[in-house]
DNA sequence: AATGAATGAGCTTTCATTCAT
DNA sequence: TATGAATGAAAGCTCATTCAT
């Protein structure tokens, strides 16, 4: 019954994340996805069940890009702080490619549906325990000791979204840095010798 | 026309609040809002334009109450470190009675009909002004540099809701404390002597 | 129970009369009479039944007064056909001051409430029957036969209404003398001496 | 968008036609309407943008169809005094026909909101420029002159209207010969052969 | 498999009417 | 008696979903 042709699931996805971007879920009708996706309004429902399908299958798609991305820089080599500001780096530029994913995640995640959504949740999951655990190797290779990792990971993660949600793009050079900086020394640290930060950097 | 009995107004803006809070802007119907306000259909629509301006009206009441909160803290006395813990056990307080204003205003800020809500913006913007003065002040009386105090009052604002958003209530005692903590500095600073944090604390 | 203070129940007449002429029934709201009026919602009330009710009152109110002004110059001295005349430019100066009238009795005598509006009713008739019957005496008067006076009477009163309702104001002079004209002797008869006519005379 | 199927409109409009002019437009619902012809009121919506755009469109359809039907005859064979007959009775033949556009006509005419449709107006314009032509020809044929021919072709168009909306059908048999003698040769020229007219001939 | 016209439940909104003040 | 805030039935309209083509 349900149709599989990937090419053209991801390019209705892609159209829709753009218009589930700048606008809320019931701003957006399905006339308006089949348009943008240059299909007709029947074939929507051949690759999703309903509305809500579309909408959760558009945000699992792109937390699983992000979750991907991540895994690949956090489990790479070097020391423990390297991989935690290479992950932060990429999440950054993650964000600069698909800025509508933002809002998107956003919006998404204070979705009721969600809840029953296990997918959903099941990705953004292991994204807060890739970063725990992280931020754990980075406490076992310290000095001092690294309190409570989960409360950790949860406050760059809004930390980094809240900057790149309310800052207007382009972003400021060494944005990445200054996040990891900031997260890792805390506000009163002596800057980087990489300079001054600027909103307009 | 438009009615003005500011008793009725708050009633209201209640009921609306704890929906919205629960369920998505098109999952809430004008009639939920008005039996749960215990007021006629039609009475809605003598205090609020349409369902937009209503919706609106709610984020703006939110907003203003916890800057108004945060602004006597801010400006109080004592040490601007001082002043900066007040705020954020503040805030976190301020979302412990409000618990549903954390997806409220998360909701609203992500839509883009806020742009044009230029009330809103106000509030936001005195709102990240507020703190960002209060961060300058952490500033000069300290001996290091505070670089970028906009991007750490964004930072701080991030951290905060996100935790508030993602861990369930009743929320762990000292997270105020925690946060402070983290964000003043960061995260391999050596643990205050209140004791280790955890989840579930 | 029912108000009686003609004074302000011309006065309401008088405003709603101004309204449902540029308006249509359903355009035209209570809130909008009683602002217009400069009474309270609720006294509307306390003059008419219900919303029909006024504009029944309404009517009936423009008719009458035409009617009376009518049977005064019909009634009045002279030979039929210099009364004839005289009530052709009696209607003629009537809508001229209230101009307003030509489209209201226009859409009210559309009306199918109106069938059942035994007071409208009986005045039309009154007003078809006095000119039927001076149209009788014009044809007592001639030499010729008057073939249907009663056609007659319907033939006129639309000649009249189509010209003024469709001609913009101010109407050409002499235009009651160039209906009279027409109606008595027809298209092809030889212009009286008072001079041509056009539209813009 | 608008869809376009010929048949489905002519129907949906046929149906409006008879509800409209037995009930005044706040009287018909639009799910009135859909019941009459069938569909779903969701149907309505795909031919018409709204309430107000079926009503006007029902008036142009009405309004055309008399017009072409008009020309047909202005424009046919025979001396212009046979035209004009010509013309009168295919009037009366299509209310005859469709009784309920006389209504439906007075009422549209009054709206102000005519005047900005552009269509209506149009047709409106084409219809008394046809008849004001056919007249000047009737001028040019005959001996006298014809004075303000735009002025008459007003006068007989509201001659007929009035005579059709205020007698009940059936109508007198002649009528039209009736109002062509009328408006041809005045209220007192002698009758013509045909006989006497009553209002229940 | 793809289409898009048709559907109709259900939404937002209106406004004539009421009635406590 | 006058008011106008409150009412809620009823209207116009939308749009996710279906299904004949």
């Amino acid at each position: 019954m349900r149709t599989c042709d990937p090419a053209r699931e991801t390019q209705i996805l892609d159209c829709a994340a753009r218009l589930f971007a700048r606008h809320h879920y019931h701003e957006v009708r399905m006339d308006d996805i089949a348009a943008q996706a240059g299909v007709a309004k029947g074939t929507l429902y051949r690759y999703f069940a309903d509305k809500e399908d579309l909408y959760l299958a558009l945000a699992i798609d792109g937390m699983r890009r992000l979750l991907e991305e991540s895994q690949q820089r956090v489990h790479g080599a070097g020391r423990p702080e390297e991989r935690l500001r290479s992950f932060i780096t990429g999440v950054v530029r993650f964000y600069e490619r698909c800025p509508y994913f933002l809002d998107l995640l956003a919006r998404v995640e204070t979705s009721r549906a969600a809840e029953s959504a296990a997918a959903l949740q099941a990705i953004r999951q292991q994204y807060v325990r890739l970063l725990t655990n992280l931020l754990s190797e980075v406490d076992a290779s310290g000095a001092d000791r690294v309190a409570a990792p989960e409360l950790a990971a949860l406050a760059l993660q809004g930390m980094i979204r809240n900057l790149l949600r309310t800052l207007p793009q382009p972003w400021p050079a060494h944005l990445a840095d200054w996040i990891y900086h900031q997260f890792l020394h805390g506000l009163r640290a002596p800057s980087e010798p990489s300079g001054a930060y600027n909103l307009h950097g």
